[in-house]
DNA sequence: GCTTTCTGTCTTGTATGCAAGATAGTCACA
DNA sequence: TGTGACTATCTTGCATACAAGACAGAAAGC
C-alpha cells in the first residue's frame, strides 16, 4: 500500500493542479489545456492527462471541443444560475443539519476569517479568492462529510470562473462581512440562522454579478467561423477582441 | 439499446448501463468489471473502457484494485451514513429551496407514485427499488437544476449499492408511505414540511439497516482468492448484447 | 501432510502509433 | 481586391503493444 506512490502522485497532480489552479483565480475560464503540452508539463504520455481531463470533464471543471481541444469550461448565465442555487441548496441544507460547533472548528474558522482580513489588507487578490471560495469548503469540512466537501469544492470551483467571467467588480469586504456573520451564528449554535446568512450572502454575492455580458464572445465567433459569409458583419464586429489565453507556439 | 454500433453512443454507453444496472439493483455491490469483458461486450477497446471506469470513479460508483480489477463500490458502513448524510442535506435543501409545484409536477410524481404501487402489487422487487430511488431524481428533476439532479442521481445509486449489502429486508410499503407523505406536504405547498418529512423517510430507511453487517463477508476472502464472480458474469450477461461468454479465459 | 517457491496466466498501467477532423495559411483566379 | 479551394499542420479519438504486478496452481523440499 505504502510502495510506489510515484506515479499515482502525478496522476492526481494533473488534476489537483488544474482544480486548485482554478480556485486560486490563476487559470480562467476558456483556457485552453492541450494535451500534448500537459503531458510535457508533466512529463507523462497523453494517456494520463486524458483521463484527468475525463475526470475533470464529469467534475463539470473542464469540457472537450471535439478534435479541438480541451477547455475550462465558461459556465453561461443559466449554468451560473445553476451552480448558485445548488450552492444554496447543498450550504443552507449542511448548515440546518448542523447540531454543534466544536472548539476546533471555531478555532478553524476564526483562523481563516484572520487570513481573509490579512489578505485583504495586503491587497493580495488571488489569495483572497482562494479564501472566499474556501470558507465555504471549511464549513463543509467541518461537518466531516467528505462527500459534500467534494460537492462544494466542484462548485466553488465553478463559482470562481463564474466570477472571473461576470464579476466586474470583487467585493471582498462585503464578502468577508457575510462570512463573519455566519461564523457567528454558527457560533452561537444558531444554524437556522446560520443558513439564511449563507443563503443571503450566496444571494448577496450572485446579485453582484453581470449576466448579461457575453461569457467569451470569441467562442461564438469561433463557432460562426465554419457558417456562411452571411455572418461575416456580425464576425467582424467582435473581431476586435483581443486573443485569449491560448498564445503559445 | 440498438446504437451499439454508432461510436458516439457507446462511450456514454458504457458509463449509463452501469449505473442504470445498479439503479435497478440488477449490478451488486463488488461485481467486478473487467476492462476485457467489457470491451468485449460493448465491441470497443479497452481504452473506452477505461475512460468509462474513470468517470465512473469520480462519480463514486466504482473504484480500483491496482492491477486486479475494477469493481463496484462496497460502500463500508462509515460511507453508509455519510451518504445518508449528504442525502438527507441535498434533498432537505432542495424542498425547502421550492416554492411551488407545477401541475406538470403534479402529475408526474403522481403518475410514479401509481407506479410505485403498481409494482408493489406486482411483486416486482427489481422496478420497485429502481422507482424507490427514482423518486427523489423525479423531485430533483422538478427543480429543474441538472446539477443537484446528478448530484442525487450519484448518491441514489449508491444508495442502492448499501441497501443491497446492508438491508436485509424491504420495506418496500413503508417507503411508499413516506413518499406519498412527502408529495402530499409539497401539492399542499408545505415544503418545509416536506423537508421534514424527506428527513424522516431517509431516517428511516437508514434505520433500516444493518450496518454491524460486513460489506460482504465473502468480499474479502473473494478479494484476496481472487475467484471470478460468477455473479458479475450472470449480471452482464443478462443487461443484453452477445452472450459471447468468455468464462473459460 | 505441510509449507514454500516457482511459474504461467491474468489483470491493469502506460506509452505510442495512426486515423480523422478542425484550423489557418497560401495560392490561384475572377 | 476579394473569394474560393487546397494543403500543411495541429488537435483529439481510438486501438494496440508491451510492461509489470497479482494470483493460482503446480512442483519441490521438509
Amino acid at each position: 500500500m505504502q510502495d510506489s506512490h510515484t506515479s499515482e502522485s502525478t496522476q492526481k497532480s494533473i488534476e489537483e493542479t488544474i482544480v486548485s489552479g482554478i480556485l486560486s483565480a490563476k487559470i480562467r475560464p476558456g483556457t485552453r489545456l492541450g494535451e500534448n503540452q500537459l503531458a510535457a508539463l508533466f512529463g507523462v504520455s497523453r494517456t494520463r492527462v486524458r483521463e484527468a481531463m475525463m475526470r475533470l470533464e464529469t467534475r463539470g471543471i473542464v469540457h472537450v471541443s471535439p478534435r479541438r481541444g480541451w477547455f475550462v469550461v465558461e459556465p453561461s448565465a443559466e449554468d451560473a444560475i445553476a451552480v448558485y442555487e445548488a450552492r444554496r441548496v447543498v450550504e443552507a441544507g449542511l448548515l440546518r443539519s448542523m447540531r454543534a460547533l466544536t472548539d476546533e472548528g471555531s478555532k478553524a474558522l476564526e483562523a481563516h476569517l484572520t487570513d481573509e482580513r490579512n489578505a485583504m489588507a495586503a491587497g493580495d487578490r488571488q489569495r483572497l479568492t482562494y479564501l472566499m471560495g474556501d470558507f465555504h469548503i471549511r464549513i463543509a469540512e467541518l461537518s466531516g462529510n467528505a462527500i459534500i466537501v467534494d460537492i462544494l469544492r466542484d462548485l466553488t470551483a465553478r463559482t470562481i470562473l463564474i466570477s472571473m467571467l461576470y464579476q466586474s467588480e470583487f467585493h471582498a469586504a462585503q464578502s468577508h462581512e457575510g462570512h463573519c456573520r455566519i461564523f457567528e451564528a454558527m457560533r452561537a449554535g444558531d444554524f437556522v440562522r446560520a443558513a439564511a446568512l449563507s443563503v443571503e450572502h450566496l444571494d448577496e454575492v450572485e446579485m453582484g454579478l453581470d449576466l448579461t455580458a457575453r461569457p467569451d464572445p470569441l467562442s461564438d465567433l469561433r463557432n460562426s467561423l465554419s457558417l456562411p459569409p452571411k455572418t461575416a458583419l456580425a464576425v467582424l464586429q467582435q473581431s476586435d477582441l483581443k486573443t485569449t489565453t491560448s498564445k503559445e507556439q
